[in-house]
DNA sequence: TTCCAGGCGTATC
DNA sequence: GATACGCATGGA
């Protein structure tokens, strides 16, 4: 990564990076696409961070933001310090990787707050991506940005009816009740060894095993952690019928979203083809 | 109109 | 432990 000040912007080189494939992958639902004169734009928060990103030829643009953000917040945020060419060419061993490296090679893994990730994947249960960012949207709308533990605490089914998450607002509730009391502690959970960490998440009403590994994933960095949706059911079904390999273990988070990505875009060519 | 969406809780065997 | 079914809501 190379990166310069110019006025109030930091401009950034950074490789293995593409602002579409990283912000619009189901992994975040805050960050909207907004029109300008670059590349893409989009809009969005971390905690209550705001930014404002473009990509514009060889580089990005991280608007009105200080050195002292960027470096602080942002590098970590977008996971900037990670070498994922090296990542892409070890998951590459593998047929089925190496294409979906090729052609969703510009995924980062954001390193997103740990509450704000398990209350999206709860919400995202036998949900689609639309109506997710939309129940998050109105959420964050209501509170002036993403409402603690303690905030949603206070609520009840009823007073949360505006969020329209239907049968989702209970396990909300359950999660934002167990965090305020203190019977668990996320900042413990994202230290412990990864089944401990899976058992507790799944402690919570609504969590099952594929929230629990998308708060492991998205919101604790584990990127061991292998979520299995739909999507990669039908990855794991028709290209690993022998098993996910093994030499991918390591990555298997990253090497997911590759695959998720992937996947989704092949089913996308032969429905409209269909 | 019917089907489905980055699943999970519950009942039943 | 495995399998079947309902669940809130809204877009296609």
């Amino acid at each position: 990564m190379k990166y310069i000040q110019k006025d109030n912007n930091i401009i950034v080189w950074q490789n293995d990076f593409n602002l579409n494939e990283t912000l619009d992958c189901g992994q975040a639902f805050r960050w909207e696409k907004i029109s300008t004169s670059f590349d893409c734009t989009y809009k969005g928060f971390y905690l209550n961070h705001p930014l404002t990103i473009s990509a514009k030829g060889d580089h990005f643009i991280f608007h009105d933001t200080s050195e002292q953000d960027f470096l602080n917040i942002w590098v970590n945020y977008f996971d900037f310090e990670t070498d994922y060419g090296k990542i892409k060419k070890l998951l590459s061993k593998d047929k089925t990787l190496a294409k979906a490296c090729e052609f969703a090679g510009g995924i980062r893994l954001l390193r997103q707050d740990k509450w704000e990730a398990l209350c999206s994947f709860i919400i995202s249960q036998n949900n689609n991506i639309p109506r997710i960012k939309g129940i998050i949207s109105r959420l964050c709308a209501h509170y002036q940005g993403f409402p603690s533990p303690q905030q949603l605490a206070l609520e009840n089914i009823d007073s949360l009816s505006f969020l329209r998450a239907g049968f989702r607002a209970k396990y909300l509730l359950d999660a934002s009740r167990r965090i305020a009391n203190g019977e668990l502690d996320l900042g413990e959970i994202a230290a412990m060894p990864i089944n401990d960490a899976r058992k507790a998440l799944m402690s919570i009403k609504g969590v099952g095993p594929k929230v629990a590994e998308c708060a492991l994933l998205y919101g604790m960095y584990r990127i061991e952690a292998f979520p299995i949706d739909v999507w990669i059911k039908r990855v794991l079904e028709q290209y690993y019928p022998n098993g996910f390999p093994e030499f991918a273990n390591e990555y298997a988070g990253i090497a997911q979203q590759y695959l998720f990505h992937y996947i989704r875009s092949l089913q996308k060519s032969t429905t409209q083809m269909a």
